[in-house]
DNA sequence: CAGCAGGGGGCGC
DNA sequence: CGCCCCCTGCTGC
């Protein structure tokens, strides 16, 4: 297929490869970086490394995607600069803790084939440093950053036979499979992430956190009898107590998330894969989770019979691309000998799950799930039609429909960032200006008034140094896990000093998030009376005054009036009736406190007490 | 401004 | 595990 002209091109493209990611390396993490980059690379790209065997079959550990720069994003790099040098993340700022040693150690002994001890760990801000050039990053950024930058190994080979392609960067070997190959780099994307070298590399990094914050958690338990012990899950990477984000079980190896819940652990791995074990089987569309493809199938599909058994990759890869799905499924059963090989060293292992095995999983056979006529929101669900019709969705039939104009959405989020336009909920402290997204009021507020605010806290402010400042003295929120906040003012807030929420109208949109919480904890149990959405809603709100310090049933409860409202809402706004009053319209909020927050679909959160207004606080 | 996708979390089975 | 909701970012118009 490819013939010797493809193979010839690939001698040519390989220097291409290496040297666009060595100018990436060299932008990004400094000159001194790309030492070692290039230097040993054997003739035909033979990878040169040899592993301890023990080691060599381990193949547990699961990677993060290489989030290193594209080719095409050297383009945007190039046009546009380049972050200084010696950070591994955009917009990445060390965390410190004074009260934790905020030092950098290295492993005793160096790793046996790459001759280095490849980076030292700093328990206090849970990051690794690069020895060679002192990049700083997340484990597995490290140990990408290493072995594409100063290992002399080409550790990653083009899985296709005969073709010699190696490149110490995995995306380089993708992007040469795209392009020399025109193969689907997805449909190898197993060989490259089972890499020994990474793999060694990651459990090599791995050890030397656990064997720190071990020692770590061990010299706190000394001085405090506080005892820490963590029940970590066995294919979970161990976070001690203390150095778990907020003492949660599973904490991802591969960036900050942590959590105590396994499930969630597991979904949030798949996020670090390359796999997209489900897929749309009417666009062919990929994704992680099944539930988005639920939620893709009802917004593009919505006259096609959901059927959750179809979802599966493989099912149509294997009948529709057979080439394709052998490589797949057929590196994945290579794969998979190895992994069950190393089942055992699961539990020993301080290392992710084994991918799953989903995509090899035959497709069932029967189809006996209904399809799905709940693609019907509330508003339709009264006119709901066979569920043997293939289009059920009838003509101007409205999925979520506005009330104060014709407009109807796909989704209820939409509507409720519909809304927005309408009520402009996002208030400028400093003056009259009102906007519909909180991006615009951040825009506003940094163009006009020159000044950011705390996405916490009515604080304003100077600029972004200072605001950052403040997010840490008064929130302990270090900026790497901050995201740059939009400078949306806390509306009714100015300087800092909180005004008094004018009666009855109070802040619009005060249930979301934390902020929903904050409200449940302060037993605002007024969240009801949502005008013509009555009776579901006060039930609802009933509901929230009970639910005084559980945070989860505050939300669920606050979260199940905002459903109430949004149930009779959009009941009325079907067009089927005129039971329902719209909430009166945003003159009403002229004068009501305002709560920006960082995006436009997320309704402001509470500062004060009573949220009356109940469609204000959606909608 | 709206559509869409990705991710986190709650909850029931 | 599936479903749902919430939230966010990206993108196109």
């Amino acid at each position: 297929m490819e013939g010797g002209a493809g193979v010839g091109s690939v001698a040519s493209l390989t220097m291409d490869c290496e040297d666009m990611f060595k100018e990436i390396t060299k932008k990004l993490y400094g000159e001194e970086a790309t030492v070692g980059v290039g230097v040993g690379v054997g003739v035909g790209g033979v990878v040169g490394v040899e592993f301890p065997a023990a080691e060599r079959d381990l193949q547990d550990d699961e990677l993060r995607p290489e989030e290193h720069i594209t080719a095409w994003g050297l383009a945007a790099l190039m046009q546009n600069g380049f972050p200084p040098p010696g950070i591994l993340q955009a917009n990445f700022t060390p965390r410190t803790d004074p009260t934790a040693e905020d030092r950098w150690t290295a492993a005793e002994e160096p790793l046996a084939w790459a001759h280095s001890r490849v980076a030292a760990y700093n328990p206090a801000q849970r990051l690794f440093k690069c020895t060679d050039c002192e990049c700083v990053g997340f484990l597995a950024r490290v140990a990408e950053h290493w072995l594409g930058t100063h290992s002399q190994a080409r550790a990653f080979q083009c899985p296709l036979a005969g073709c010699g392609f190696a490149s110490g960067w995995a995306r380089a070997v993708r992007q040469h499979l795209a392009r020399d190959h025109h193969s689907d780099p997805a449909a190898a994307d197993h060989l490259l992430r089972d890499n020994p070298a990474l793999d060694d590399l990651t459990r090599y990094l791995q050890r030397l956190k656990t064997k720190v914050e071990t020692a770590r958690t061990e010299r706190r338990q000394t001085a405090s009898t506080v005892v820490a012990s963590t029940v970590v899950g066995e294919t979970a990477a161990p976070q001690s107590e203390s150095g778990g984000e907020g003492g949660k079980r599973y904490a991802c190896a591969a960036c900050p998330y942590a959590t105590d819940r396994r499930d969630l652990f597991t979904r949030h791995e798949n996020i670090h894969r390359d796999e997209k074990p489900f897929h749309c089987y009417l666009c062919q569309k990929q994704f992680n989770r099944a539930d988005h493809v639920k939620k893709h199938f009802l917004r593009m599909h919505r006259d096609q019979p959901y059927d959750l058994n179809r979802i599966r990759r493989t099912s149509v890869k294997s009948a529709a691309n057979g080439g394709s799905a052998a490589l797949y499924c057929g590196g994945q059963a290579g794969a998979g000998a190895v992994a069950t090989a190393s089942k055992a060293a699961d539990a020993a292992l301080p290392t992710l799950p084994p991918a799953p095995a989903a995509e090899c999983r035959a497709p069932p056979v029967k189809l006996e799930r209904t399809p799905l006529v709940k693609t019907d929101t509330p508003a339709t669900a009264t006119h709901k039609p066979s569920a043997s019709s293939p289009v059920r969705r009838k003509q101007g039939e409205r999925r979520y429909a506005c009330c104060y104009c014709a407009w109807s959405g796909v989704d209820n989020w939409c509507l409720k960032r519909h809304l927005n336009t309408h009520l402009k909920p996002f208030a400028c402290a400093l003056c009259e200006y009102k906007a519909a997204r909180a991006e615009r009021l951040a825009t506003h507020v940094h163009k006009v008034h020159n000044k950011k605010a705390c996405a916490k806290c009515p604080f304003l402010a100077d600029d972004q140094q200072q605001l950052a400042l403040h997010l840490r003295d008064a929130h302990h929120i270090e900026s790497r896990n901050l995201k740059v906040p939009t400078g949306v003012n806390r509306g009714g807030f100015a300087g800092g000093a909180p005004q008094p929420a004018p009666g009855g109208a109070v802040a619009p949109g005060a249930v979301q998030g934390a902020g929903a919480q904050a409200v449940g904890a302060a037993g605002a149990s007024g969240a009801g009376g949502a005008g013509a959405a009555g009776a579901a809603s006060s039930a609802a709100g009933a509901g929230t005054g009970g639910a005084a310090g559980a945070g989860g049933v505050r939300r669920r409860e606050s979260r199940a009036a905002g459903a109430a409202r949004l149930f009779g809402y959009l009941e009325a706004s079907d067009g089927s009736g005129d039971e329902y009053e719209p909430p009166p319209l945003p003159a009403e909020f002229g004068a009501a406190p305002h709560y920006a927050r960082d995006k436009e679909n997320a309704a402001p959160p509470p500062l004060h007490h009573a949220l009356h207004h109940d469609h204000c606080l959606r909608y």
